[in-house]
DNA sequence: ACGAGCGCCTGTCGGC
DNA sequence: TGCCGACAGGCGCTCG
């Protein structure tokens, strides 16, 4: 499921728990099973699986994509990839047809990991910063000023697009997210990112945020069989829209490939040349 | 530095 | 009906 709105909404989940199911927090591992160990890139299976035993959950954070779960010594870290999914689950409860890793904590409860594309990735390491070093400002950290951004995108020479999904460069857009925050903010997705003016820069920066905000406000997009109880789908402008009248101006959303990814446009509000508004 | 192509995986959907 | 290709919220790699 995972974009930043995604990963924020099991974020925050996993900590409020509900009133059937505990937080994460405070909860001591008592053992885990790992169906699948490709999901654990580090350290070797047999390890990771031994170091986790007897440690308590003491912080659940994000950095983009990435979900932190910090423990007394180490740090456990998620990426969800394409269909990841964290959830806590009764003990009693079933293994599903693709968990993957499933941690089991003296309380009766278990952090499952469930994923169907098996693209799912976990590390249990003592340096988290090593794993995150590369990668870019958080797209909501009011320390992101405009003139920054501005001159992050003068820094480089490459469509605007693929440019906002590298996460080197801005941490936590994926595929949908960024066609809804370009269009939000009218720059044609072949944009190239250093030709974007000071009031470009500074219009798509603040369509990025009201997307990220949007979403996370509606809990996530609930899409195919990944499915968590968000509602962004229905607040898509133009994502998988492709032929349906723009809400701006009508004009049927187009929808091209760029950088081996489907991207949904609309040609008259995000005009190739240039701003517009 | 940039962009294209491919691999990693499983599942769904539309066309023939 | 059954098969087959296209495609899916990501990312790391190679190559030119």
């Amino acid at each position: 499921m995972p974009e930043l709105p995604e990963v924020e909404t099991i974020r925050q989940g996993l900590i409020s728990g509900d009133s059937e199911i505990p937080s994460l927090l405070q909860q001591r591992i008592a053992s885990v099973d790992l169906f699948w160990p490709r999901t654990v890139v580090s350290p070797d299976p047999q390890r990771f699986v031994r170091e986790l035993s007897d440690r308590e959950i003491l912080d659940l954070s994000r950095r983009g994509k990435f979900l932190l779960i910090d423990l007394d010594r180490s740090s456990l870290i998620f990426h969800l990839r394409m269909s990841g999914d964290l959830s806590m689950q009764p003990a009693a409860a079933p293994v599903q047809p693709h968990d993957r890793l499933q941690i089991n904590f003296i309380s009766g409860w278990n952090l499952v990991f469930n994923d169907t594309r098996k693209f799912g990735r976990a590390w249990l390491t003592d340096n988290p910063e090593k794993l995150l070093v590369n990668l870019g400002p958080e797209p909501l950290d009011t320390g992101l000023t405009p003139d920054k951004f501005y001159a992050m995108l003068h820094s480089r020479s490459r469509q605007i697009k693929p440019l906002l999904m590298d996460q080197r460069f801005l941490a936590g857009l994926g595929n949908i997210y960024t066609d809804e925050a370009l269009f939000s903010g009218g720059i044609h997705p072949l944009r190239r990112s250093d030709t974007l003016t000071q009031p470009e820069a500074e219009r798509l920066l603040v369509a990025i945020r009201e997307v990220l905000q949007q979403g996370i406000l509606a809990k996530g997009a609930s899409i195919d069989w990944v499915y968590r109880g968000g509602d962004f789908q229905n607040h898509f402008q133009v994502y998988k829209r492709t032929g349906s009248p723009c809400p701006r101006c009508g004009t049927p959303i187009q929808r091209i490939m760029v950088g081996q990814r489907s991207t949904h446009f609309c040609p008259v509000c995000q005009p190739q040349g240039g701003s517009h508004v």
